[in-house]
DNA sequence: AAAAGACTCAACCGCGGAGAC
DNA sequence: CGTCTCCGCGGTTGAGTCTTT
């Protein structure tokens, strides 16, 4: 419901009051506002909402035009590919709304604050994590990103086996992630059993590892990689398809040796050695098992994980653990509730 | 079905920077 | 320089909506 405001304005000659209106904006003021800035362009919004005959302040105007009614903006929900850049964006800016924003377009800096601190701090809370700290950063890149990774590429998966090659083609800032932002997991994060089982979870950047994945390590973020770590330098990764196919259904695990996943609910180990693509060949062994850089020419083959600079290391789901030492990879970052 | 609590998001507020005078 | 106005940003509010009890 709209107010009504009596403004005095100081310093007219007749201390002329004007009726200024608050609150929710009407159908004929949005009106209004649309067809005058589309004869006269926006700008000078004072001038603007007085020429416009709206009984608004230049401020309301502004606000209105370029969070609600201008033609560009998108409506829905954030997308896994938006909410991974916010997430990546704040990590790096901080609280930067309007920069973030100009990153993502058609969406608003009030939009992503928004989104910030209803889902993002929200999860905060519920971990009785402070948001911003460096713990909250960590779990933050560590858990959520990847998360949001792993949907991406399930939904991809399941439309086109070309992983990631939409997102970096519509978010082509995103090729230029670096992965220090996705480093350092481990720093605040507690010391986490022998992991059960292993994920595939993007960590670590060249040269960097942390005590995420391996029980054997200490808190030296440089420690030389573990036997269990896997990375992958090259940006091209050919995925065989019917390990594309059953990484959309549920995480494909990986160790040194092994390629472990999911069919029809039997878990199947495959010796990457054994790995072939769809033309038969095997491109996967030694150079897989040793986490080197593949030859992307080597891997010209018919499915893609095109991954944008990231590494990638095999760690537990189990590592991270609340103040009451719960799981936070258990209850956490549930991307439905996103 | 109703009340209470939680959540969302459009809109407002205060502040600081830039530019004009 | 100092003052004023405009603009844009980040923080905050609160009405409406949804969910839970």
């Amino acid at each position: 419901m709209s107010t009504i405001i009596a403004k005095r304005e100081v310093g007219s000659s007749n201390e002329e009051e004007t009726d200024l209106r608050r609150g929710p904006w009407t159908l004929e003021e949005d009106s209004l506002l649309i067809h005058y800035i589309a004869r006269h362009g926006e700008g000078r919004w004072n001038m603007l909402a007085k020429s416009a005959g709206l009984k608004r302040t230049g401020k309301s105007c502004r606000l209105r035009w370029l969070n609600y009614l201008k033609p560009d903006i998108k409506r829905g929900n954030l997308t896994p590919q938006e909410q991974l850049l916010i997430l990546e964006l704040h990590s790096k800016w901080g609280n930067r709304w309007s920069k973030i924003a100009q990153h993502l377009p058609g969406r608003t800096d009030n939009e992503i604050k928004n989104y910030w601190r209803t889902r993002v701090q929200k999860q905060a809370r519920q971990l009785n994590i402070e948001s911003g700290s460096k713990r909250f950063i960590d779990a933050v890149k560590c858990f959520w990103m990847p998360r949001l990774l792993q949907k991406m590429e399930q939904s991809s998966a399941s439309n086109s086996p070309m992983i990631m090659k939409n997102f970096n083609n519509n978010h082509p800032e995103a090729s230029s992630m670096s992965t220090s932002s996705i480093s350092n997991c481990s720093n605040n994060i507690p010391n986490s059993p022998s992991p059960p089982q292993r994920e595939l979870f993007m960590d670590v950047p060249n040269n960097q590892f942390s005590n995420m994945s391996s029980p054997n390590n200490n808190n030296n973020n440089n420690v030389p990689p573990s036997s269990d770590s896997l990375q992958f330098s090259s940006q091209i990764f050919e995925m065989p398809q019917h390990l594309a196919a059953a990484a959309s259904s549920s995480p494909i695990v990986f160790d040194n040796n092994n390629v472990y996943y999911n069919n029809n609910n039997a878990m199947i180990q495959e010796n990457w050695n054994n790995v072939v693509d769809a033309n038969g060949n095997n491109n996967y062994g030694g150079a897989m098992m040793e986490g080197l850089s593949m030859d992307p020419l080597s891997l010209m083959g018919t499915t893609y994980y095109d991954i944008p600079q990231f590494d990638f290391q095999t760690c537990g789901s189990d590592w991270i653990l609340d103040d009451n030492n719960n799981n936070m990879g258990d209850t956490l970052w549930n991307m439905d509730s996103m």
